[in-house]
RNA sequence: GGAGAGAUGCCUGAGUGGCCGAAAGGAACAGUUUGCUAAACUGUCGUACUGGCAACGGUACCGAGGGUUCGAAUCCCUCUCUCUCCGCCA
């Protein structure tokens, strides 16, 4: 959420980047600053009149102490009369105060300087390739062959227990996400994150935090009796252990990782998008989140992104990192780096985790501070990425590893798999 | 699911209608002093909005929301959560 005070402040700075964000209705700016000026008003002679009710109560016990009835009396029926201007105030502050908020939250967040112009995916800048360019044999096929030749996956059996995209992973493929997710995690908890396993169902307040209420209702799934939400990623959770807390700088940074499976809507996907396991439903992934000092969150999201980059080294996947232009990226994203992997057999790359640094905008939501040197509370700077999705990496490394017979491994899965093939 | 108890500041915990934004102790921080890995003493020590250059004020908040009252942490109602006992159960 943005700060009002910073609108108000930067007006035309914050239009231009919204601009970039293509935000397009931008007289909202405006509109949420003039919103602001009235609410100050109106707490202003609301709080002065209260202020007068106040002292004439404190009076009013003071006389009826000394037995002037009377004085009391009188000064009973001048309250009652300010009580009566109050009502109206107090109606009007929470019509404008809901106004304000309703208002403010349809901002996304501002991008970063270095966030690239553009609205289309094709607008994403490449910032570099790396890794292993995969060699396939000849007759080399797409993973939703393989995982049916060596019944690692039943969509159709997934369907029939839930639906489409809620995939059935089977003997090995059900291993080889435990092996993956195992891997993941050891991976981040060595590089000093904490791991967290945390509840998979929010509640509202949690989910409007992170920014998915009220932005993306349709795409979470909803448990109405209880007014729960299935997780879309473990980053709503986790970011919120440190929902209204005021921290001590000398907490920061704090980093967590955590597993979870995500539950995802993906209401308008179709076509080549959901083949396979490129789309699904309900997937696991494994999460880095880190909450910083905001001096600190460009440098960390480096530090992340290059986290990320390893992990996929050490898989010996073909990788690219992408800079999401302004059209592109989340909304309540600063600054987002996408992983893709290559996949040879599909001839296509697949996002495998998304880094964003969030700046203030989720810490604001979800009033999580830290108290500075100084003793000034400021807000903190979250960040979080994906570290990584496995779906479309069991996918890439079922299709780059395959062979005449059989999928081999990457080396480092190999010791936690307790073989050098998949199948 | 049933019955009961509770929810106060970083923690423990007092407070049952005005003197309470809240005692006391602990923790933490700063300072003084003595000194062998620490003690004693002194001070500071909630958050948000708002006015002011500042000093310093105003308002709100004692789980959440509503109500009673001139006045609510304190009384009433609803909800949420925690604990104990019972039931059920992976």
């Amino acid at each position: 959420m943005l700060q009002v005070n910073f609108l108000r402040q930067n007006t035309e700075l914050a239009k231009k980047k919204l601009a970039i964000k293509h935000f397009t209705n931008l007289n909202l700016v405006d509109e949420v600053i003039s919103i602001d000026d009235q609410r100050k008003q109106l707490q202003a002679s609301f709080d002065d009149l209260q202020s007068k009710v106040n002292a004439a109560s404190k009076e009013i016990g003071a006389q009826m102490a000394k037995g002037d009835k009377d004085k009391a009396e009188a000064l009973k029926n001048e309250v009652a009369d300010w009580k009566k201007q109050l009502e109206p105030l107090k109606e009007k502050m929470a019509e404008v105060e809901a106004q304000l908020q309703q208002v403010i939250v349809q901002f996304p967040n501002l991008p970063h300087d270095m966030v690239p112009l553009g609205k289309t995916p094709e607008e994403n800048e490449v910032v570099r390739v790396g890794g292993v360019t995969p060699v396939l044999p000849p007759n080399a096929v797409a993973h939703w062959d393989l995982i049916k030749k060596y019944n690692l996956v039943d969509f159709e059996t997934g369907a029939k227990i839930t639906g489409s995209g809620f995939p059935l992973y089977i003997g090995k493929g059900a291993k080889f996400q435990r092996v993956l997710t195992q891997y993941f995690l050891d991976f981040n908890t060595a590089a000093g994150y904490t791991e967290y396993l945390p509840p998979f169902m929010v509640n509202a307040a949690s989910a409007f935090a992170t920014g998915q209420l009220p932005d993306k209702e349709g795409q979470m799934y909803h448990a109405t009796e209880d007014d729960f939400y299935l997780i879309p990623t473990a980053e709503v959770p986790v970011t919120n252990v440190f929902r209204d807390t005021v921290l001590k700088e000398a907490d920061l940074p704090i980093q967590m990782t955590a597993y979870s499976p995500c539950f995802r809507r993906e209401a308008g996907s179709f076509g080549k998008e959901v083949r396979g396991l490129n789309r699904v439903h309900q997937f696991e992934k494994v999460e880095i989140i880190q909450i910083v000092h905001p001096e600190k969150s460009d440098a960390v999201l480096e530090e992340m992104v290059a986290h990320v980059e390893k992990l996929l080294v050490s898989l010996g996947l073909q990788y690219r990192v992408l800079r999401l232009c302004g059209g592109d990226m989340g909304f309540a994203s600063a600054i987002t780096y996408d992983f893709e992997v290559y996949s040879a057999a599909q001839e296509r790359w697949l996002e495998v985790s998304s880094v964003s640094n969030f700046q203030a905008y989720q810490t604001y939501r979800m009033k999580c501070r830290f108290k500075d040197a100084d003793g000034k509370i400021q807000f903190a700077h979250s960040l979080n990425g994906s570290s990584l999705a496995l779906p479309r990496i069991f996918a890439a490394i079922v299709e780059n590893y395959q062979t005449e017979n059989g999928i081999a491994l990457p080396e480092v899965l190999q010791a936690y798999f307790g073989s050098t093939h998949l199948v």
